[in-house]
DNA sequence: ATAAAAATGTTCAATGATGAACAATAAAGT
DNA sequence: ACTTTATTGTTCATCATTGAACATTTTTAT
């Protein structure tokens, strides 16, 4: 009757949260290993992903749809253009910021990884039907939306 | 009507896939923001209750919960026991194990930081009824279900 | 026009996570 | 009993991520 002796790991919603947690985690592992093979990592596999995506954007933009600060893209995309998958280029109107984009090569690459992320995505909800795959698409949107209302009103 | 034409992030399982993982990334910096005010950070809080959880627990038993490599228990610990938050005694039996447990103040400070975590999570979760939230943590288990399978038969 | 504020990308030190190699101990096979 | 194999924890080099400080350029205010 209690609320207060209750555990946190007694709660439904603790417990739902911490399954999306594990699954997460697990899923990373199995994205690592799954695309190991073409030599990259889960964190140049979304970059890349997103430069597919979204052509010309700059590091600034793409370092906010990944939610990694800048001086993460600063590290991570010379190496990219080192190994010839991307490319950088001074934008004409504003010589701040630099426009990204896949070389080729860097394409090519892209589409192998995401057949390989696809393919994981699949298995893993093989179990799920669609509609339930709806119903936690629409959950996580909830969440993602309250998040960043947090995030935003956290100037104390 | 060509199904290869179609791109990933235009299948319902894959944009679903994608908000359980930017859910996780914001939430993760949130509870990072939360409960930096006890001088800790999510890996800590990981283990914490963990150890609040399943007193006496070794440091590989510890490592396989939290799905991360024993070299990163050899890392941490050794901190939260030099701030006189956790102890680690030999194994009576077993001289090869470490036993951990937390001190009287690491239970304090663990018992903060999971009100914490606890409050942000019913805070995510607020919008979400209790029904779909049994869904979504469903939909996790299976998940979670196949990826442990996945990573037990990769031995090729 | 000029000064102040903001935005973009870089550098750097600190930290967390990983996997491989290692030493010590325990368990299994012979 | 003895050798081999497994297990537990540590150390080390490597890399991703972060936040702060910085230089450059653009925008805004005055």
């Amino acid at each position: 009757m209690n609320k207060n002796q209750a555990f946190p790991w007694d709660h439904p919603r603790f417990r739902s949260w911490i399954g999306v947690a594990r699954a997460c985690q697990l899923m990373q592992q199995a994205v690592t290993r799954a695309i190991s093979e073409l030599g990259i990592k889960p964190p140049h596999l979304d970059i890349l992903v997103n430069l597919y995506r979204f052509e010309g954007i700059s590091q600034q933009e793409l370092a906010r749809k990944l939610l990694v600060g800048r001086s993460n893209m600063s590290m991570l995309l010379p190496q990219l253009e080192k190994r010839g998958l991307i490319e950088r280029n001074p934008d004409a109107k504003d010589k701040r910021v630099l426009r990204l984009s896949l070389t080729p090569a860097g394409r090519t690459l892209t589409e192998q990884a995401m057949a390989i992320q696809t393919g994981l995505i699949e298995r893993i909800m093989s179990q799920t039907p669609e509609d339930r795959c709806l119903q936690v698409a629409e959950a996580m949107e909830d969440i993602i939306r309250i998040l960043q209302t947090m995030e935003i009103a956290e100037d104390d």
